[in-house]
DNA sequence: GATGGATTCAAATGGCAATTTGAAAAAATG
DNA sequence: CATTTTTTCAAATTGCCATTTGAATCCATC
């Protein structure tokens, strides 16, 4: 019973994805990386599109293992203690070259890019993490205020998923070849520290 | 003398990638909207690339016309001032939903897509602007330390062309249909003062 | 107004990559 | 075992798109 042939060809789509972005990752590459035949694609999935699909989930799955984003605190724990969870989770997962960097990996190569099937993803994503996230926003800034909301979201996102998507030039710059964990981890609380910082400058009323 | 037919081009060129990236931005579409044949790219051109970094410089050079990064200050202004006027102006592009604004939209749907010839453009923008920031940033973390000014970089970049890269569905959140722009002008300021904010944020020195 | 270079055109060409096919092999079923 | 179902395989097939081609047209210059 080979029951991971389906295993597999996620497996590998989610490096290929990862490393060459969607349009990019060929489907030739993916099945080779799985061991297996050309058509195995269509045949576990249907199309490169749903493998994409089910390779995303699968990569969202593992970072969220290895980095839960809310990082076992109760529900009583205070907003900013919720945000600061979900940052250093996003930030954790930005450092790691590996399984649970895949997800922001593929996600900034293919969010911005029209024509990628990534929605279906991000609809989930945000179900399980933006609203969560958003709520604690609403709490930290004392606001109801939708627009204020949305821009908090935004400069929470941007400022947490910097490092992945930073490009090659910027980011030699910013470590060393092999940076050490305690490196890492100090520049991980200043960006949260940086984080709410932003968050703090947004106004408290939306003026027009 | 049909000396616009290049010119066309271009002008066809970018509206097209700003709205599909590169990949997906197809010869066939930017020849129909400059009225021209489907040879007149490879003729013109001599490939779909070169006329992509044409088009990328041409978007640039009108970005800046009208909104220019320097904003006419002074050499001898502070660089708090240097860096709020390169931020005033990225952050108005992005607003702008015509010519200024495609620069930052072809950007946003380019740059994290390895293949896509932007580096070209990636070189001469960071020697026009990228130095001059950083440049500026140095000065105003009172620092020479490359990483704590490359970090610096990200994150002003991150939140400066926050507006063109965040997606749809957070965008509609921020903005009625028809922003006015005072309500524009005085996001952008908090904007720019969150980026401030986040600036201070970074370490003096870079602890291991 | 004839010559030659520059530009446009419609119709091929060529390459790449996803998908399909139909036969072969493997696994499951009884 | 025999049969049926599932899975693999190599070789087409298909579609998309950039690029080429060679003829036609335009345009300057003498």
């Amino acid at each position: 019973m080979k029951l991971d042939a389906k295993e597999k060809l996620i497996r590998s789509a989610i490096e290929v994805f990862a490393e060459q972005g969607y349009r990019d990752g060929k489907i030739a590459n993916i099945v080779k990386g799985a061991g297996a035949n050309i058509a195995a694609v269509n045949y576990h999935f249907g199309s490169k599109d749903q493998l994409f699909v089910a390779a995303l989930r699968q990569a969202f799955a593992d970072a969220d293992e290895i980095y839960p984003s809310r990082g076992g605190l109760p529900d009583s724990a205070s907003a900013e203690k919720k945000i600061a969870a979900v940052a250093r989770a996003v930030l954790i997962r930005s450092f790691d070259e590996g399984k649970a960097g895949n997800f922001n990996r593929i996600m900034s190569r293919t969010m911005h890019v029209p024509g990628s099937p990534v929605e279906m993803i991000l609809i989930e994503v945000e179900d399980f993490e933006l609203k969560y996230l958003s709520l604690e926003l609403a709490k930290f800034l004392e606001t109801k205020c939708p627009q204020l909301i949305g821009w908090a979201v935004a400069i929470f996102i941007s400022l947490a998923t910097m490092i992945s998507k930073c490009p090659l030039a910027v980011k030699e710059h910013l470590f060393s070849k092999e940076p050490k964990q305690s490196q890492i981890n100090s520049m991980i609380e200043y960006q949260i520290e940086a984080i709410f910082a932003a968050l703090r400058a947004i106004p408290k009323k939306f003026t027009s």
